[in-house]
DNA sequence: TGAATTGGTAACGCTGTGTAACAGCCGGCC
DNA sequence: GGCCGGCTGTTACACAGCGTTACCAATTCA
C-alpha cells in the first residue's frame, strides 16, 4: 500500500535539481531528476510519474513548450505540473493561462512552499470525477482484449480471465510499453510504483504467475519473453481500440 | 451531501474556453463551456449550474446584456456570475457590478486568481442553494436505475430494491465516480463525510452488504470490483438519463 | 569442463480482504 | 418509559494475493 508518489524534477541547473530532490526525498517522495526535455521524456516513457516540477526557463526547449507537449499527449495529459518561474509576478499573470500548469511558483521560493504545493496538487489530482475523460479505453493484442475501465482481460475466445490486482497491473505495464525491453526496475515502478530492493525477485515471480494465465505454453513463452541480463519483453503489437 | 460545483464558462474565444475549462477541471470543478448566449441558455435549461464565468466582450449579444437576462429570469436570478473583461477601465467594473455580476476580473489574469474568486463567490453563495431544480436526475447502469430524487434503486427487471441509507450513499458515491479506483478513504469521505480511523473496516463491510443486493453473484463481483491495495472500482458505464 | 551467474517457480509466511456474528445506537410503537 | 427491530461499526476468523526465500535448471564465463 506504500505507493509513495513519484515526482519528476525538471531543471537545467544541476544544483537546484539536487537540492530539490534531496529535500523532497527527505519528505517521503520518490524523486527523479531530469536536466532537460529529452531526459524528461525518456523518464516519462518508462516510469510512472505522479507529478512534474518543471522549470520555465531552460536552454533548448523551454518549460512552456514542454508543458504544452505534456498536455497534448494522452499519456501525460492528466499528470499534474507545477511550474517554476524566475520571472516576477507581473509576467506570470500573462503566461499563466497559456501554460496549462496546475500551479506555479516564482523563484526564489522556499522548499517548504514547494512541498506544500506538491501536497496540495496531489491531493487535488486524486479528487475530480471522471470529468477528465480519462483512460476508459480497451486495448487489444493477439486477439486478447484488455478493458482498462473495468480492469478485465478477455482471451481470444471471449472468456474472462481472472487476474489478481498485481497480475493486472503488471500486464498493463507491458501492454502500455509493448515491443521494448523493460528492466525489472522499470516494471516495478510501472506496476507497483516502488523501486527495487536488493535481490528483489518479485517481478520474476509475478511474470511467472502471469505467464501461467496468458501464455499458451508457459514453459515456452511467446508473449512475455525473457531478455537475459535485460529484463522482459512484451512481443505482441497492441492496438488501441 | 454536495456534488462538485458545476461551472459554466461563456467565452467566444475557443482557446480561452478550453484553457479555463482544463484548469478549473483540474482543480476539482465540473466545467461546461459555451461559446455564446444561445449555448449558455441551452446549458442552463438542462443542467444545474452553480456559477457562471462570463466574458464581457462577445460578438452577438454581449456579456452585459446576457447578465441582465440572467438576473431577470427567476431560475438564474440567484446564480453567481463572474465577469471577464479585456478592458481595464474602471467604468467596466462599475457597470459590470451594477448589472449584477458578483465579481469581476480584468484580462490578462492568472488562472489562480480566477480560481480564488470562484471559490470566494461560491463560498459566499453557499447559503441559499434552494434553487429548487434539485438534481432530481436518475442515473442508469447495466439496466439498473438509480433515482436520486426518490433515493430509490430499481433492478433491470424494474423491481424496487430496498437499500439502507448507508448502502444508498455508498452506491451514489460509486455511481458518481464510475470506472475509477476509489480508496477506502475516498469512499468514506464521499459516502459518510468522515475520514478513516486506524483499522477501519466499515467500508469493506458496507461494500459486502451492497454487493449482496446488487451483484448477480456476490462471491464473484462484476460491478464493484476489489483492487487489492487500492480500494474498490465501480465498473459499469453510467448514463445520466 | 567446471564455476558462476541468471532466471523459473514451488513453498511459505505476512498482509489485505470477505463476511458472519455481535453489540451499540436510534427511531417507532405500545 | 420500555420494548423491538433495523442499521451500522467492530471484531474475529478464514482465505487469497504477494513478496521472500530456496532450490534447481539454463546459460554464460573462465
Amino acid at each position: 500500500m506504500d505507493r509513495t508518489p513519484h515526482l519528476l524534477v525538471v531543471d537545467d541547473d544541476r544544483e537546484i535539481r539536487t537540492l530539490l530532490s534531496q529535500f523532497l526525498t527527505r519528505h517521503g517522495f520518490r524523486v527523479t531528476g531530469a536536466k532537460d526535455g529529452v531526459e524528461m521524456m525518456r523518464t516519462l516513457d518508462t516510469a510512472r510519474v505522479d507529478l512534474i516540477v518543471l522549470d520555465l526557463m531552460m536552454p533548448g526547449e523551454d518549460g512552456l513548450s514542454l508543458c504544452r507537449r505534456l498536455r497534448a499527449a494522452p499519456e501525460t495529459a492528466q499528470t499534474p505540473v507545477i511550474m517554476l518561474t524566475a520571472m516576477g509576478e507581473e509576467t506570470d499573470r500573462i503566461v499563466g493561462l497559456e501554460m496549462g500548469a496546475d500551479d506555479y511558483l516564482a523563484k526564489p521560493f522556499s522548499p517548504r512552499e514547494l512541498l506544500a504545493r506538491v501536497k496540495a496538487v496531489l491531493r487535488r489530482a486524486a479528487g475530480p470525477p471522471a470529468a477528465g475523460g480519462a483512460a476508459g479505453k480497451t486495448l487489444g493484442f493477439e486477439g486478447w482484449t484488455l478493458d482498462l475501465a473495468k480492469r478485465e482481460l478477455r482471451s481470444p475466445d471471449g472468456v474472462l480471465v481472472q487476474l489478481s490486482a498485481g497480475e493486472y497491473d503488471l500486464l498493463v505495464a507491458f501492454v502500455e510499453h509493448p515491443q521494448r525491453v523493460l528492466t525489472r526496475d522499470q516494471l516495478l515502478d510501472l506496476a507497483r510504483g516502488r523501486s527495487a530492493v536488493p535481490f528483489d525477485r518479485s517481478i520474476d515471480v509475478q511474470v511467472s504467475r502471469l505467464r501461467r494465465k496468458i501464455e499458451p505454453d508457459p514453459a515456452d513463452p511467446t508473449m512475455i519473453k525473457t531478455v537475459r541480463g535485460g529484463g522482459y519483453l512484451f512481443t505482441p503489437a497492441v492496438t488501441g481500440a
